[in-house]
Parts: C-alpha cells; structure tokens; sequence
DNA sequence: CAATATTCTTGTCAAATGGCAAGAAATGAA
DNA sequence: TTCATTTCTTGCCATTTGACAAGAATATTG
C-alpha cells in the first residue's frame, strides 16, 4: 500500500482517535482535532492492569490496539468479569471516574494495548469549553448504558446458551481473546457450564 | 403542625424537587429554584402509562409522589420489570429519551403518581445555559448507570434468595407497592420460584 | 354483599446449572 | 524440547429453578 508509511509507522497517530469522536456526530472535524490534541499516549502490556480495586481512576481511556477485560471479586473473591473492551472504545469505570471514589473493579490488559487518554480534569476542562465534547461524553455514557440494560434484559431473559449464542454472534473477538472462565463469568455461569454448552453446541 | 397550611395545601409546592435538585451538591438553592421553574405538574393516575413501548420518550420526570415500575416484554411475550421508582427518584428511559428512539420499555404507575416534568428541549435547553444542572444531569446518569452495574454484579454472583434478601432490606416500599410476580421478573425468577424462596426464608 | 378476576401458593416432575475432582489439552518458561 | 502450569473437558451427583396445573387467598367490580 502507498500510503504505508504515513499510517502505520506513525507512533502517534491519532487517526483511529479522531475518527472515533466524529462517529457519534456530535463532533466536527475540526474540534474533533482539537480535542484529540490533548490526549497523550499510553500503553499497557498484556497482563498489566489499567485501573486496580481501591484506586481511583484518573483516565479516560480510548482504546486503539489492543484488547481489555474488566473485572470485581464476589463475596467468594472470585473473579466475575463485568466486561470487555476491544479497539475503538472507550474504557473507564464509570462510578470510580466520576464520584472520584475507589474503584470495585479492575481493568486489565488481555493483549498488549495502546490507546490515548485524558485525566479527570482535563475531561471537566473540555465539558466545560467544548459542548461538542460534553455531547460526546453523554453519548458514551447513554451507550455504555444503554448497552447494560440490554444485556440485563438477556440475563434474565434468555437460557445460558442463548446469551453464549448471542455473545458469539456479536462479539466474537472476545473468544479469540479471553479465557472460557473469563467468559464464563461474564455470562454468569461457570466455567464447567460453558463448557457443557459449547460441546452441546458444536454438535449442532 | 404549624405549617401544614403551607406544605400540603398547596398543589404546585415544588419544594421537594427544589430539595433533591440540592441534594446531590450540584446546585445551589438560588439556581434550584430557577431549575425548577422551567418544571410542569403532571399526575397519572395508578394503572396509566408514563410511557409506551414504540414512543420516544420526551419527558424527564420528577416523581414528587407515588411508585411506578419500568417494563418490557421478552421475546415469548412475558413482562420483564426493569426498575422501580419510589418518591424522590428521576424517571425515565436513558436510550429513548437521549437517543430519540422508539422505547422498547413501558413505564407504568403502580399507584396514584404526582410529579414533575420538563421536556427533552427544555433539559438541553438547560444543559447548555446552566453548568450546574449539567452536572445533575451527568450526576443522575452515572448513579443510574452504577446503580445497573450493581445490579448486574449481585444478578451474577447471589442466588436468588441472596437477590431476595438484599432487594427486602434495600427497597422495601416495592414489597408494599408491587405484585409478586413483578417482583419475580425483577429479580430474574418467576413467581413460583418467588413464592418458594419466601416460604423458605419465613421459616427463619 | 356476591360474583369474578387476579394473585399467590403448592405439588409433581423435568431441565438447567453448580460443585467437585480427575484427566486431557494447551500454553508458557527454562 | 521438556517440564510445569494453566485451561478446558468430562463424569457423577446434588441443588436450584422452571413448567404446568390445581386450588387457596386476595382484590376488584357491579
């Protein structure tokens, strides 16, 4: 391709960013830049962790390359992820952000991930003087919770294996990238369970 | 009391909404009136409809008095309860009222309901021309959203009778207000299975 | 109040899921 | 490649929950 030596031996380039904040169409391309233009960098390797219980999450994170998973400990102190994030997200956990408290949860790197992100401040800087931006933030957070609602209407709604079926459907990356016990928690079942359903399935 | 004359007398007393405007430290009490003002009464009465499945929700309500329930259908048609409003609580459906889309929800009044509303236009008349109430705004969506996720976490990890439990300590008033069977699909069972749980759980 | 409708409980049985443990398979490190 | 570790599968059995139906209890309506 021609045009390889501008897109990917770029190391900061922030093309996947902009594009991202212009997809809602509350951002034109022009402030789209400007905002991006105060992101900064950041990577994680694989294994290491975004955000750790009992921290309070400092970043807003938009997600280039890479995959991630979020996850709380039960009563039990097991791990029961509460959800992914693949390239082109945005990743942070809403509450800990926000109320500037500690955080339940952790967000971990299953794959090595770089993305961008501004800090708690500066989001509450750019609300403040781009309404644009503002309208990007509620989006997020409408759609992140939007998202919840459906998938708790699916939790109640459907067996374990049409939520599998659905989870598979939709966002298949997540089993190239995530262990089945991982995954298992997800859908609220376990591990052996899951197990039981993919072989049940396969044999469709 | 010595002032009932004033508090209970007068039908269009927006105290309690000017009260929980303040409530959250977001605004101050001289902006919680000026809020406020831009608020309409509206009563429905038990049993009427809030908002229909199909309809893109326009109001953003207070509910000053009453109870009233979120519902949708599932794919075999049964009613699934997706939340519950008591007193003192903003009532509405995130994804159609922001989104402007056709609600997949119902949402219900359980009992005589009085509150007060304003309409999508207004609210983002006044996210843009007063920060604070902004900052309510986003204040309500993380605490709904935190809220779900909670829910999700608990829906995840306890067996039904834990769910039953914590709902029974946490939201009593839903025992007072809601059929058993509403309260079932709340907690992702059915009233059977409901039924069962408490039996077990009286004879402690 | 009586009649009707709705909600709640309970029995029986089936299906889904979990707990535990052992072994197979896959992955990662030396 | 080899060894160790982690992940995944499978068997066995217990528990939870659901489906369905009948009857009891409660609420609603005329």
């Amino acid at each position: 391709m021609e045009h390889s030596l501008h897109s990917s031996s770029n190391h900061s380039n922030q093309e996947k960013l902009i594009y991202f904040l212009r997809s809602t169409n509350l951002v034109s391309a022009t402030t789209a830049r400007e905002i991006a233009s105060n992101f900064r960098a950041k990577h994680i390797n694989k294994h290491d962790f975004h955000l750790q219980e009992g921290q309070i999450l400092n970043e807003y994170l938009f997600l280039d390359t890479g995959f991630m998973r979020a996850f709380a400990h039960n009563t039990e102190g097991n791990e029961v992820t509460t959800n992914f994030y693949a390239q082109n997200q945005v990743v942070f956990e809403v509450s800990s952000f926000f109320n500037r408290i500690p955080s339940r949860e952790n967000i971990q790197a299953l794959t090595n991930c770089s993305g961008w992100y501004i800090t708690y401040e500066q989001v509450n800087k750019l609300f403040h003087s781009i309404p644009e931006f503002r309208e990007f933030g509620r989006s997020m957070l409408v759609q992140g919770f939007s998202a919840l609602k459906i998938r708790m209407l699916s939790m109640i709604t459907d067996t374990a294996e049409e939520r599998y079926t659905k989870l598979l459907h939709t966002n298949p990356e997540i089993f190239q990238n995530a262990s089945l016990k991982t995954i298992a928690s997800y859908l609220g079942i376990t591990d052996t369970s899951l197990s039981r359903i993919r072989k049940e399935f396969s044999r469709k």
